[in-house]
DNA sequence: ACCTGAACACCGTTCAAGT
DNA sequence: ACCTGAACACCGTTCAAGT
């Protein structure tokens, strides 16, 4: 009882609303959307549930302020390669989106529950500012700069979310290339009438490459804007 | 006493999964998402849980039906004005969707919690197929038209997800401007130096019609097929 | 001002028992 | 084969009480 002076590690130190942040993103990185409990969370942060309400509202504000911290710091991150086109920074900003739903696959369900209620809360400025300023850099005239930005946030959403899952369906046991496998598969014994398209596209699609047909995409849309605001060179 | 013979309306046709499933969208759209629980499904159909366990695996697996039902709903529907085109079947095939997810808010969380999970589940291919077919008829070649096609349902999911709330956001007592009012104006109380453009597009935002900025996102990647792949004529 | 922790209402799911 | 309904484990949230 004598060697108690040291008592055992840092206990507390003070909890705030970002330690709390940390340990909800932390808990949902590791155990997915279902694994974010209060019980969870005062386990991880030694407290009891009131503590927690304290500094946070409720369950859904603390999944919004983890979505925006998360958000925000994918889009903080200064590529890498400087791109020095407008294209090849709205390229880096959709693959830093990409790449952080695919880091925080709860990020994809949370992305859209969030914008579903609150459409332009706190995340969708953030996107369209880092998409918008290139885009106004490409030469899109004033009045379609709005439409432009916003139909390529809409595709990195619905593009990233998607594809969110092609990480999160594989367990342990599975690997890719055996599940676009078995997905190829089902299509192909669809039933010629109702899908002759899918069956036509199952090579495709089991072929495909994740982020090179997000890119893909996404440059599908940028020379979409090229074509309809051709540039005043 | 003697009246009794009629007994009181129908009460019992049998429970089947389709009556479960039919239940449970009304219970979806009358109360949204936190509105669909099991006791007020038992309720609405005098039942207990267990009779509905036995129709059905789990709750996820309810919800999954449920969007599966609605999606294949909105896709069956043939557009009225019969677009000769396959620019405007491309075009009503995605009102068809927005149309959809305006009618039933929780769809579109719904389906960004689905594909997630299960990326090429049941819907994927039904979007899939309705766009492809047209894409095809586009006269976009065979090694593309995986890539296009993805594009546009990535586009048309996140975009339609987030109009969606604007429907839902405005409750009984806000009104639609109102409300646009309202987010422009904070819109340009961010930091300038933050949020150069998201403060410059605020009045386009405010000004902005939901359906039509959609197809114009639709038709921006339209002309982006069309650039990268011309027709062959 | 900040934290504790028992208590409450509610939820999804199970299962022995009925028909 | 299909349904009943009590029971279980778990959840978000509250609140009187402490410091």
């Amino acid at each position: 009882m004598a060697s108690r002076t040291r008592k055992s590690e840092r206990r507390t130190e003070a909890l705030t609303r970002e330690r709390i942040l940390e340990a909800a993103v932390e808990l949902l990185d590791a155990t997915g959307e279902g694994g974010l409990t209060f019980r969870a969370l005062t386990e991880r942060l030694v407290t009891g549930p009131g503590a927690i309400y304290w500094h946070v509202a409720n369950k859904g504000e603390l999944l919004d302020a983890a979505t925006d911290t998360v958000v925000a710091a994918a889009l903080a991150i200064e590529p890498a390669e400087s791109a020095d086109s407008p294209q090849g920074e709205i390229r880096a900003v959709a693959l830093g989106l990409f790449d952080a739903i695919d880091e925080h696959p709860w990020l994809a369900a949370q992305l859209a529950t969030q914008l579903s209620r609150s459409p332009w809360g706190a995340v969708a400025p953030r996107i369209l500012e880092s998409i918008g300023r290139q885009v106004r850099a490409l030469g899109v005239p004033e009045g379609s700069q709005f439409t432009a930005t916003s139909a390529l946030m809409h595709y990195i959403l619905g593009a990233a979310g998607q594809n969110a899952a092609n990480g999160r369906v594989l367990g342990p046991g599975v690997d890719r290339s055996e599940f676009l496998d078995a997905t190829s598969r089902a299509w192909k014994e669809l039933d010629p009438d109702d899908f002759p398209f899918t069956r036509a596209v199952a090579d495709q699609m089991r072929a495909h490459d994740d982020q090179a047909e997000f890119l893909a995409g996404i440059d599908l849309i940028l020379a979409g804007i090229t074509a309809v605001h051709p540039p005043t060179t």
